[in-house]
DNA sequence: AATGAATGAGGATTCATTCAT
DNA sequence: GATGAATGAATCCTCATTCAT
């Protein structure tokens, strides 16, 4: 019995990869509680320490701090775009996702409006990147003659619009408030998350 | 060459008193542009040295940080006021000085949606209290039947919309954005500012 | 009626004289106040704003912080003087008088002990000429044998060691301690405050 | 030349978790000769600099100044409580131990007295509950009749007392001052220091 | 002679980032 | 690959001191 077959006994041969992998998964769940907490310039630390990693841990898997920041909007992007694929997708749910989203966290939407002037991320191009593929995934499912196609902006402003009436402390009030945009724009929303209630917010990947 | 010669050259530089009412004119109208450029966590210190005063001199005139975004908010909404209070004032001329604002500053608008979660002020009941103000100014010409009678809330929540429509690097950009905004909510607003152009973006109170 | 007059009327001539007089004593009052309130940190603008004045008067009277305190402590020794000379004046009512002072500061006694090493004073030596003051006044009724003649440090070593023990927030607990210390000693100390109580803690000038 | 050949100059100089305690101790020993040298209102960064790290390691081993004064009290009544509880332990030896603290730092006893009033301690009950330890161990060694077991707090108000009279630039001089103090309390101390000479002044941990 | 505004140095504190282990 | 200690720059804030009025 050699060193060598304890070790593998013990640990997986790759379990420095899969360690790694669920670190990174926990970093970008930590920061979307952070940053919904303390929003985007809560102390990296802070997130390390919620994701029980090494500060240490987090500039490896992220380079700065627009790096964290974008991990999570892309983790949302894509579950947005996950909805609109779905074979019984339209319009009025792929709304719920992305508005699910603006409701859990200020922070989400304002990266994605960003013009790269707000800070957190030194690439525009990156966001501007996001905000076409939220686009897209909304105006495949948008009808012709929808009120959010006269103008070619309209879809975006309406999207932003709703976030700048997420205001409030609580989940139930933002809920409201987005509601309340949405009905202002004469736009029909589903209900706001069309999954399952988890402990931290999260939906699952669809 | 005496020390004694270099006497005039000297720090202080004291004007008297007479100069403490420019000097937090001078402030306010800082932290308006540096708001406006950087956010409201833009660092005190950038706020004092483009007013061409030390630090202390914030310190004196503003206990905090949020007493000077108040200054600031309290102006603008001393202006909308204002507006509202003109003998020939309607809705679309009032709304078109708020909008105005908004595309000045994004900071203008965060703070007065603020419910006390974004920090810049410890005092909800202020930015409450400058939200009521806007908001009264606002009512008062809203004729009976308006879109934005429907819900209590729906006025402000448009308030809040079109400031989250408000985004981009350019006032031109930020003021089609406005527009556009407005214009998805079917409310007309007026030219958006009722001013002549100043130097620093501040209008002359009315 | 000339100008002249009316000022006159108003302001007798030497009104500058009279207010400046006013003030100093303003600011030693207020100084002793804060002193004994904040310790000898004390910020020297909350001196100024107790007295009442502004902050230069503090400076025309006083060319740096040691010497506000020097003030303080003169007033104290001559009043211990004036205990001394008093016709019917005993040790006991000369150490009670020292003992009172103790008692209302401790920021006296330790400057009076300091040897210009604790900072307050740049002038040890005038520390030590108070001290010095102090020292003569108590002898003068030392009876030959004494507890206190044995070593030529003795007195004013018991002096530090009473200033030493009087601690606590409350003027009972201090009063309380220094009188258990004076018995530790094994001397006998009058009733500690001869004078009548009056507003602001200082005694009349005998 | 390149920049690789300086490399082991660079700033971080960052030798491993195992220096962290060495740090910690560094501090706090850094904290006791700045506390003797300038009293317990020297600047923390002193105290950083004499330790020879940077500000942020003061604060990751002390959340705040209380808590490096503190650690160097803690240090000190830890001496005091090992020669308590020497086999050959007695009275003379025990108070020679603290008077010898107290002869090396004004500031070890302040700290001990303060009762929460003068700042260094948001925790007055800490400081209590370290006087209390002073007070049990010299207390163990009090024979029955003892000259300061008449009344309750007389023990620590001699202990206050010495500390009071411990003034003075050099050693030298605050010895003799202490030890004059406890001969007028007609108690007998031993020699002031049981241990050998220490470049620091920190008696090795019996 | 009084006022109180302005200055600016200095101390406290926080955090992003690096790096030895 | 993970850890978390160290660094130091940057910011906040306070005050002693000066000086125009």
């Amino acid at each position: 019995m050699t060193q060598r077959s304890m070790r593998d006994e013990r640990r997986p041969a790759n379990d420095g990869r899969r360690v790694a992998a669920r670190n990174r998964a926990a970093l970008v769940l930590a920061a979307r509680e952070i940053y919904a907490e303390y929003g985007l310039d809560a102390p990296l630390c802070a997130i390390a320490r919620r994701a029980g990693v090494g500060q240490g841990v987090l500039y490896r898997h992220f380079p700065d701090r627009a790096a964290v920041a974008t991990a999570v909007l892309e983790e949302n992007v894509r579950q947005i775009e996950q909805a609109a694929a779905a074979p019984d997708a339209d319009l009025v749910t792929v709304l719920g996702v992305l508005t699910w989203h603006q409701t859990q966290s200020s922070a989400f939407i304002s990266v994605l409006h960003t013009d790269g002037a707000s800070c957190p991320s030194d690439t525009p191009e990156y966001a501007a990147a996001l905000s076409g593929r939220v686009e897209r995934a909304l105006r495949a499912h948008l009808p012709d003659g929808h009120r959010l196609t006269a103008a070619k902006d309209d879809l975006m402003i309406a999207v932003a619009m709703v976030s700048g009436a997420v205001t409030g402390r609580t989940r139930e009030q933002r809920e409201r408030r987005a509601w309340a945009a949405w009905r202002l724009l004469e736009v029909e929303v589903g209900p706001v998350c069309p999954f399952s209630d988890e402990p931290c917010g999260q939906p699952p990947l669809v």
